[in-house]
DNA sequence: CGAAATATTGACAATGATCAACTCTTGTGG
DNA sequence: CCACAAGAGTTGATCATTGTCAATATTTCG
């Protein structure tokens, strides 16, 4: 994801995101009311966002896995509108509020490669939406797992078909808007046709083409590391003119 | 929304959007094969994004009101995952891709702004998914209506309780997750409760607190205009540091 | 004015929700 | 290390919301 980094910005993030703190599983690392003063790095485990409703219906919005960040949003609204909580054991990294205005200050690819993270972040809510508004239980569930693994598979987590599986059926639930009792029949559908099959918190993934053909799934930049060759031409273009512009003063001296 | 900014970028904000076009409805500004090396403003007018599953289905992810940014998300990937269409006749600004590297370059407040509104528009698209899987019609349909009466009075293109609605019912329901047959039906339920009424191409909104109530509404920072005070705070610190860092380079001088 | 898009309504079907009972797993304290 | 409680998963029966099909207004626009 930041290939395009020089080395001094690379140098910069892993001096600003070296203390690390450990949580375990359901620890609350964004509450709604809590004042976003902190941008977390998830560097191991699964989290997850959520909403809930007044009357204690629940909304899954995505799941945080390694590399993403969380809290973007409440820093830059100073409040939460969500909470994220921990699914499993994890560990962060933290930038502070500083951090964030140094880095729009004086790391400028720096930051165009957190914009860069929150449009992918996006695009996810994007496809969630269509998941939830124009596909039925089957393929909301399919679709969901084929997300999950690319995205995994996008930060090295896992290679094969299979990945650990720390999602409850509750939580599935409230993920897809569907009922649990129809998320349990769901995937009783998935295991029986051979498609996919969860064992022991794992989950295997038995006939992929055959769960994206169900699915419609298009494997977008969504699962990708990485910034495409157009967007990091132009993140060049912004050291370069950076050159150049010292370059002027040099000379105006 | 850029109450924070200094005369100078707003200055240079007002340069970069000069170039205005005026387009009808219909006209698709943002398509999916399409590089996206311009960003646009949209002035006045509505637009709409989406995206359609290979076999048709076609869901709205959200609307685009004036004020909006559109076309971020493409820029920074290179390429759009949906498509963007007006729904009005409308009046169009544009940033180049070479202003928005300018921008993240010699502008920090300015990206930050940008990243800001790209953050309230991720708030829209996670609201958007509380909406479709944990509302029934009738909540999913109210909320909608809310959520663009409050967005249109941030931007001050209304004041009373009822808007100009170019939304047709086959659109709303490819918004809503619901089919035309459901909508029209919520629409009389809205209408026999004395809720809410469409009539000459305009919506009334005859009890918002009733309406409120049926959709758990909160607003939000959706429909405000401009960053809170933390924000602007931080922003504001940006600028210091920079004035601080300016001043060290004189002194070594 | 007439075609095409949009809106409306009824009858019926289907997807998914709810309720309730039961099993299986997991983690904890004695 | 066992017992047991709590959480998680499973299944059947029934209900409700929403979708589909089809036919008929109504509006919009060239």
């Amino acid at each position: 994801m930041f290939a395009f980094l020089s080395e001094r910005e690379l140098k910069w993030l892993d001096a600003a995101t070296a203390e690390m703190k450990t949580v375990g599983p359901g620890e609350e690392l964004v509450r709604p009311e809590n004042v976003g003063n902190q941008v977390f790095v998830l560097q191991t485990g699964w989290a997850y966002r959520y909403k809930v409703l007044p009357d204690g219906r629940r909304q899954v919005l995505n799941f945080v896995l390694p590399g993403d960040f969380i809290g973007l949003r409440a820093h830059f609204f100073g409040i939460a509108d969500h909470s994220i909580v921990t699914l499993t054991d994890a560990t962060v990294s933290t930038l502070s509020a500083f951090d964030i205005a140094s880095l729009f200050q004086d790391y400028p690819k720096l930051a165009a490669a957190i914009t860069w993270s929150a449009a992918r972040e996006e695009a996810m809510l994007a496809e969630h939406i269509v998941r939830l508004g124009r596909r039925n239980a089957l393929e909301r569930t399919a679709h969901l797992l084929l997300e999950l693994l690319n995205r995994l598979r996008a930060v090295d987590v896992i290679s094969g078909p299979s990945y650990a599986f720390p999602i409850t059926q509750q939580l599935l639930a409230d993920t897809l808007g569907l009922s649990v009792v129809h998320v349990n029949r769901t995937l009783r559908k998935l295991r029986m046709q051979g498609l996919a099959e969860i064992e022991g918190g794992r989950i295997f993934l038995r006939d992929i083409s055959r769960l994206e053909r169900i699915a419609s799934y298009e494997s977008s930049h969504i699962g990708s590391k990485r910034t495409p060759p157009d967007t990091e031409k132009q993140l060049a273009a912004i050291e370069d003119r950076r050159a150049v512009r010292k370059l002027a003063r040099y000379r105006r001296r």
